[in-house]
DNA sequence: ATGGCCGATATTGTATACATGATCGTGAGG
DNA sequence: CCTCACGATCATGTATACAATATCGGCCAT
């Protein structure tokens, strides 16, 4: 999806301070200091301060006036209005691929895809890692179902957030007796967007996939309540400021 | 609008090569190789480095594979899809601020300068550059009405691209027969936005939000159907290659 | 007591030399 | 004639020293 870094110092910067920015160690707000950072990475400052501009590209951090950048640190609302716009823009992706058309073969792939993500319910138990990576497969067919490079882009942009990932919010194995129903009713959207994108209804296809971003919200508010003050919510909620 | 660059020299960078790439001095797909510009601008290639990695991230530029920069080339089909998606961004919104209620004074504000706009079409002749200045004022204001720093965000970085600014393709005037009639509908369309927003009407005010982006796209069909071949059709398209 | 000035220090900005790697032409081998 | 390998060249990647400036505390004047 995202492009590969590369093997270089820059790289290695991108990655580990992306993990620790997506793993908590480096929490909303915090100010990156160059030299500190640089020394615990053993690299110099010119590649750490690269990695940085990019991740500041990717939304991850933002510049602190009078230079220097902070880890971005967003709210419950701001994790709300991610995930309102991912179903707006996946709503756009839908509608034009229905409005403009869709060639055969590319509209087989997500068919597929829809299908084996069925498969996921054959067993007595629904398989889960297997959902989840199907799913990510799915939305990202979707993005580029309609041919826009200009929409895909920012798509991208919006699902590199880590709440705003289609994956991010998939219903709480902890919630056993919802858990396998919340999964089958998504999977129900799956297949009725694609019915509709195949039908070339532009509407019902925009509709359906603003609905099905709303349940991640859904999961969220459900993750929110059950907070056991204190504790951590989730993994993709690190950058998440009370 | 967008944060004033500072005045060094990462900023004169910025601003100099800013000004290339949209006056078509550099045009899309053009390679941006650091001594020779760092030489030329009288700068060293480290703060060179930095403007362009900013400019990758406004959007106006690419990061090549093997590393440097080329200026984005985009093509008219790109073009017609910033101009929707902007419609679509414009119309959440739009949408938002209906659905979640705008405090009264700021939807006084917008009120302000749909009357100011009103004005432009008091004298004999429509005030261009008054509602040019207006139109972006009403436009920037909608960006921020429903509050949500994440959808406002997306949203100028989509205006940033010259040809999907709400001002790129106000209607030409050299087409006089249709000037003021074009510039009266678009402004219909402010108005009745404002209404829609006020009286909480979501989905009316999307719709409307859409519509009046594609004013925009109609002025580009205009522009490039009386397009003198090989003559430069607009500034807006400085990046656009045929 | 408070406001603003001033300077010490911490932090980022810049230049530059050198290292690494990408690109492309050239030649040998198939 | 084509392909692949090699190496020269050129562009970017990296380190580091130094410059400029932001920040914050204390001090002075009001």
């Amino acid at each position: 999806m995202a492009a590969q870094p590369k093997d270089n110092q820059e790289g290695r910067a991108l990655i580990a301070l992306r993990e620790r920015i997506l793993g908590g160690v480096l929490p909303g707000g915090t100010r990156l200091f160059e030299v500190p950072l640089a020394e615990e990475m053993r690299i110099s400052r010119t590649p750490l301060r690269a990695a940085m501009s990019r991740l500041a590209e990717e939304g991850l951090l933002e510049r602190a006036r009078g230079g220097g950048f902070l880890v971005r640190a967003f709210t419950v609302a701001d994790v709300i209005d991610a995930i309102e716009l991912r179903g707006v823009l996946e709503g756009t992706a839908a509608r034009l691929a229905a409005e403009r058309g869709v060639p055969e073969e590319r509209l087989a792939r997500l068919a597929v895809l829809t299908a084996e993500l069925d498969g996921c319910f054959q067993g007595a138990t629904v398989d889960f890692e297997r959902y989840s990576a199907l799913n990510g497969a799915f939305h990202a067919a979707l993005q580029h179902l309609p041919g826009s490079e200009i929409l895909a882009r920012e798509l991208e942009r919006t699902k590199t957030l880590p709440f705003a990932s289609p994956s991010a919010f998939l219903p709480d194995e902890t919630a056993h007796a919802d858990f396998e129903r919340s999964l089958a009713h998504a999977q129900a959207q799956h297949r009725a967007l694609h019915e509709a994108i195949a039908a070339r209804e532009g509407a019902r296809a925009e509709a359906i996939a603003r609905e099905h971003a709303r349940l991640a919200r859904r999961n969220l508010d459900h993750l929110i309540r059950n907070k056991a003050p204190g504790a951590p919510l989730s993994p993709a909620l690190a950058l998440v400021i009370d």
